[in-house]
DNA sequence: CGTAGCTTTGATGTAGGTCAAGAAATGTGG
DNA sequence: CCACATTTCTTGACCTACATCAAAGCTACG
């Protein structure tokens, strides 16, 4: 299929790969959306792109590369409360709300899409389906947070680990990032155990027996899955709220 | 001072007194709030407000009760993800979205307004000053899940008690719960448990510490602060997010 | 090609879990 | 208002999952 159209190139984008799961995009809808997808904007690897309290900030669209939200605490220790992969949408709630509350900073070089405040409200009165479709895409990234939080508070390392890979799995599954094989993975042991709230040694040896019971292996940048029916059975992952196949709204 | 207006009435509603600290409220504002407010249901101890998966549900406001929100485990444990208070929404975000991921359960008997969608929708765009307050108090909680994200993956057990409290007492506060001496507190420590990732007896443990140690005591039904000031800098709690004082927005 | 950041592994320590059992509260029916 | 039952609290003894410390082998990249 060839097509000229430059609004429909935006179809490429694992932004608009992860809506169309969500809710069918008509041609307007995407012109909408290519046009509030215009200003890139590059980050560093480390620099924060987002930073705590600060106040009338941008939000962000990943186009391309990996970062991560997290909170210091006083004490040195980090929390990190969420991965971003593309298509993933940053301070989203420092737009719609007024609170920035974490920082987020890029794990690889990222390319990202600035949406504005005001072009973004304009955007949603425009086209309610794509604003029905962000919603709902929010919507999950708050019950991944959630998740996340009963992984903390209730499950063993081991079914922690499982558990994130099965969903960064399935996130990236949506965007074209990945499938039931595995997906490349730039995160080290030591930001697994910021997010998992573990130490990087452990998190070392989870792996290392996640692998040696023929579960998964992460190994040199590569997550693969060796035996994925065991793996979801092995941490009663619930595969309901993230492996929806096909666009739920028609 | 003396009124008579059936409007005004509504300023005794922990709903109302929450809002106001947001948001300097009119008399129109509070007009549509004593109209959404209206229809008062009960709910016994135990029995679900909320199921997991139900869709086309109501939302809650919480005039009087406690309630909790949790997601059971396969294995039976549970993770209390939030607890509500008066003046708290119960289930916005499955009304605003439509995702209803977890459970919410009353602890005490609950007195809670039903509201519909559609009445929340009208309410919103008759007064977008009433939105704003509700969007700000939803944006709140969020920040308080990942404030207890954090508790769970980087805080010791004590830290977690101590931080946990100082919040709790900061939300009763806002609705004329609680002062800086204490408040009433109805939870019990299996509750505390299946909130704060512990055993049961470990918060006993716990607690007795804090009291021993002579920093908060919570016994018969009752917290009491016994210096808030050594407990704030026990938990390294960060007082800006929830200790507004006054209304931010004029 | 050296230096800095990852990964891997072993040895040892500790926070918090589990089991068990008694003491207070709290509730319930008579 | 009392007797009995149920839940909740409290404490002790013991155990395990994970942290911490330490050090060696890898990668990688300026």
């Amino acid at each position: 299929m060839i097509d000229r159209d430059p609004v429909l190139s935006i179809l490429d984008s694992p932004f608009a790969r992860k809506l169309s799961a969500f809710v069918r995009l008509s041609h307007s809808d995407l012109a909408v959306m290519s046009d509030v997808y215009r200003r890139r904007r590059s980050f560093a690897v480390g620099v924060d792109m987002i930073h705590q309290g600060q106040t009338d900030q941008s939000a962000y669209v990943l186009a391309s590369g990996w970062a991560c939200s997290y909170k210091i605490l006083p004490g040195g220790t980090r929390q990190i409360v969420d991965f971003q992969v593309p298509g993933d949408f940053l301070g989203l709630r420092s737009v719609l709300f007024r609170t920035s509350d974490h920082n987020v900073e890029p794990i690889t070089p990222v390319q990202a899409s600035e949406v504005k405040q005001r072009d973004l409200l304009a955007a949603f009165t425009a086209t309610p389906r794509l604003a029905t479709a962000v919603l709902w895409a929010a919507s999950r990234d708050e019950a991944m947070v959630v998740e996340h939080l009963v992984d903390l508070g209730r499950r063993t390392a081991s079914e922690r680990m499982a558990h994130f890979l099965l969903e960064l799995g399935a996130r990236l599954r949506l965007v074209g990032m990945a499938d039931r094989a595995g997906f490349a993975c730039p995160l080290s042991q030591y930001l697994l155990a910021d997010a998992l709230g573990l130490s990087a040694v452990h998190v070392n040896r989870v792996l290392r027996e996640l692998r040696e019971d023929g579960l998964v292996t992460f190994q040199k940048g590569r997550v693969v899955f060796d035996d994925y029916e065991a793996l979801v059975e092995f941490t009663a992952f619930d595969r309901a709220y993230l492996d929806h196949e096909g666009p739920l709204l028609i």
